[in-house]
DNA sequence: TCTTTGCGTAAGTCATAACTTACCAATACG
DNA sequence: CGTATTGGTAAGTTATGACTTACGCAAAGA
């Protein structure tokens, strides 16, 4: 969940920084709903209904659904008729994969390496029961 | 959002079919706090202190995050004293990946394949308004 | 042993994501 | 032109996730 406006319990929320490439995929994905659909797409292009079919949730639902992963550049919309094909987009996959790849390569020469240097003990400055730094 | 108790404006929610693959891992990742922890760790496994300070959440926060990332088997926890070291664990990137890979492999083969196939336009059975199956 | 550091967990708050139904616009079709 | 199909969008509801503070326990260190 992202923060936006103010919250009295929580001071603020400067966004915290990320690296911007495949977040917006990843939050599109991770909702099982968004997923079962995206994974219905894998049999080629379809319409609306044709999506919603057979989901536990309404037609309306799965636009919503289909607007996010569209956002995210996970699917792309062909209007044809009174339909609209939402097949599968490359484009957003591909940036989701850049950004995983970073952690892939660095886990396997972490592996590789073996040897993790843990970070050195450090004497901490004295905050007696406070939480927040 | 997953719901699983009952909501009184929406009927039932049977739990939409998913692949048991990188589900959580993806849910896991789809927080910017927590991607941002997850960053962090590339530098080599950290206590909770040390990944909380400079974040904009609280130390508290932190340790939720992690418990979720490693639940999704993306970080593991290592005891030393009284501090515990996460580090991040290449089996969930692995379950990612392999979930990951399916579509991407189908989206290779079906751009290669350059065949879309769209389906053919069938006559709907009659719901007027109707916005359920 | 008494204190400090480190961290997990409980309880409570609040914004919001995921739904719902209703409505509207656009295209196809008779 | 009237009607049905298709699908996007608005408005409203609710469960939940991301926080907070407070507390408690375990390991170090004096």
């Amino acid at each position: 969940m992202t923060y936006a406006k103010k919250r009295p319990a929580a001071p603020a929320r400067p966004a915290p920084r990320l690296a911007h490439c495949g977040a917006d995929a990843l939050a599109a994905l991770s909702d099982p709903t968004r997923r079962a659909v995206f994974e219905k797409l894998r049999h080629g292009p379809q319409p609306v209904s044709a999506l919603a079919r057979g989901m536990p949730v309404s037609r309306p639902a799965v636009s919503q659904h289909l607007k996010i992963l569209k956002d995210a550049h996970l699917v792309s919309e062909q209007r044809d008729g009174t339909r609209r094909l939402y097949r599968i987009e490359a484009s957003g996959l591909e940036a989701l994969r850049r950004w995983f790849d970073m952690f892939w390569d660095d886990a396997l020469a972490r592996f590789a390496a073996h040897a993790e240097a843990p970070p050195k003990r450090e004497k901490a400055v004295a905050m007696k029961g406070k939480d927040r730094g």
